[in-house]
DNA sequence: CACCTAACTCACTAGTACGTACATTAGAGA
DNA sequence: TCTCTAATGTACGTACTAGTGAGTTAGGTG
């Protein structure tokens, strides 16, 4: 988290600064609420660990609810600002595909606490995201990305499978969310942990193979 | 009116039964925590929504923890009972893991309550499923299945990929696992229900032919 | 039938967690 | 320098929530 360039140039540590003020607390939180689930989660221990107070969280958002909406939309905001940075659409359908895929899956691996808040939204069915404005109104750049890849395998004859370039998101989402997510589970009922380097690098090219076999129609009743 | 005098389950709606108690307990439990979590559940709100009291939660789990874990406990044994049952061997390899793509995706379809006790049970590193004695000590009667299933294809020249067992159960299972554990935040941000009967059947012929796919071979760098 | 224990009820408590009233201070602009 | 407001600190209230103490009843057993 960098300081944001305010307009006290080199302003200190105890210095007031809502702004800086603004985003530990949300950093802080992130962080909190992804640990302990949104019930779980202490407003005191957020303050606790801060140099600020309880007083301002709720100074600044107003009620536990609203601050744990506030983190998912910087989370969410995150995500996308990376989606829009892609950059796959000068290689050929099928290394554009894997590369996504692997892209995608270093993304999940690299934000472990956003994979969680998802998770704990879906607990909570998505309430909270649904009373977002900000989230409501996210776009969904990759899947224009997809499709345009699934349109240029087509032509080219590479895929043979008409899919839609929301499944294929899906399946892509569904391989790399599910190792990060379950990982504890699934690691204490089948002993393997997914997050493991060697286990990494392994299903890190298995997403991509899986989507381009799936593309290219092999798997179709013949 | 009432039965008869009987130690045996079946007996009629307010007789003392220890052992319909205790499973009305772990039904209404399990709403509760796949509901709201394991913080957010109320134990006051599992005791109103039945004919009994908080007290004899206490009375027979001791505490909120060791009911949350005994849920937990039913829960997958009752899943394990289910696979332990799966019989595909008689079919042909290709057929046999389609087949068995689908059975999970039903499986998962049917048992939304479970989905969620392990998305939460992820979201708490799976720390309560650890100290359970009884799952650390379940079986994986569907690895046997994929083993043979994969053993098999390899043997007739179906499968081509050199895949593992657990990689392959992975795979499946977090196509079926994130279609229903994901819907909420996948319907607010994709606008797409994937649990919407249209897409419900679109997505269960998709798993079986992208595992097939996979173990294929045709998305391997050539 | 008398007895004994498992099953059950009711009223209560200690601690916790979100949220707030009120006092105070920093610092930008006049 | 003075003033005014945004930012911050302290201390507290209210409501809830997990858990319990103690007594009551059902019903199987000798």
């Amino acid at each position: 988290m960098t300081i944001p360039a305010s307009s006290h140039p080199g302003a200190a540590d105890r210095r007031r600064d809502a702004d800086r003020t603004k985003a530990e607390i949300l950093e802080v939180a992130q962080q909190e609420f992804a640990r302990h689930g949104y019930a779980g989660a202490r407003v005191d221990e957020i303050a606790a660990r801060m140099r600020t107070t309880k007083r301002m969280i709720y100074y600044y958002f107003g009620s536990k609810e609203r601050l744990y909406i506030a983190v998912l939309e910087k989370a969410y905001a995150e995500v996308r600002e990376v989606e829009r940075t892609v950059d796959v659409q000068h290689l050929a359908p099928v290394e554009a595909i894997r590369t996504l895929a692997e892209l995608t899956f270093d993304h999940h691996d690299a934000h472990r606490d956003f994979i969680k808040l998802v998770a704990i939204e879906n607990v909570h069915q998505a309430e909270h995201i649904r009373k977002s404005e900000v989230l409501a109104n996210l776009g969904t750049p990759v899947l224009d990305v997809i499709s345009r890849i699934l349109d240029a395998g087509q032509a080219s004859g590479d895929f043979v499978t008409e899919a839609d370039a929301i499944d294929v998101h899906m399946m892509i989402s569904a391989f790399c969310f599910f190792r990060v997510a379950n990982q504890h589970t699934f690691g204490a009922l089948f002993g393997r942990d997914m997050t493991a380097p060697e286990h990494r690098a392994r299903l890190r090219l298995m997403v991509g193979e899986m989507i381009v076999a799936y593309l290219r129609g092999e798997g179709s009743r013949s």
